[in-house]
DNA sequence: GCGACAG
DNA sequence: ATCTTGTCGC
């Protein structure tokens, strides 16, 4: 789905479904999602800026996770906001909503960065994908919030995939 | 060998 | 991710 920045406001949201074959296995997240990721994408009228994908960008063992992966195949600005880590270390950010840390590698090298979207929650995951910097990952990430947990983009994608998923029904 | 492991 | 029961805090 597409929207419009920084009013939130929706411009588009498209459906497909499709067979998923591969399997999920940690690391390689993106051969079993992009593919419809990207057929879902094709139908948009409306293309999009930036891309905010539901996973990981760099913040990934070959620093190529599902929003990097994306990013590249459109050749498009991306980044990624995860729910939960993949590779890295961190030490938990201040309870408090807009508490951020780094995300580090074992050279120290920053994946990506943890955020308290919102008091006392787990927090999020957000690193750039391609195309993108850190900076404007997190700022965009935080300028999507609207109190909760996650930014509107994938919170609102979430909530109409769940409504499509009832139709078929 | 043991722990970690996006969605 | 998906399913599903019980708990906790505002």
């Amino acid at each position: 789905m597409v929207l419009r920045f920084p009013s939130l406001e929706l411009v588009e949201k498209v459906y497909h479904t499709g067979p998923v074959e591969v399997p999920y296995v940690p690391g390689f997240l993106s051969f079993r999602e992009a593919p419809n990721v990207l057929k879902a994408y094709e139908k948009l009228q409306q293309k999009p800026d930036i891309i905010m994908v539901d996973g990981h960008g760099i913040a990934h063992p070959r620093r190529m996770g599902i929003a990097a992966h994306i990013g590249v195949m459109l050749d498009m600005p991306s980044f990624g906001v995860a729910k939960q880590k993949l590779t890295g270390s961190f030490t938990e950010p201040d309870i408090a909503k807009g508490s951020i840390n780094p995300l580090t590698d074992k050279s120290g090298d920053l994946l990506g960065e943890v955020i308290r979207s919102k008091d006392k929650v787990l927090p999020l995951f957000v690193s750039p994908g391609h195309r993108c910097d850190q900076a404007t990952a997190t700022r965009l990430t935080l300028a999507c919030l609207r109190g909760y947990k996650l930014p509107e983009p994938t919170r609102l994608a979430d909530h109409w995939a769940e409504e499509f998923k009832k139709e078929l029904r």
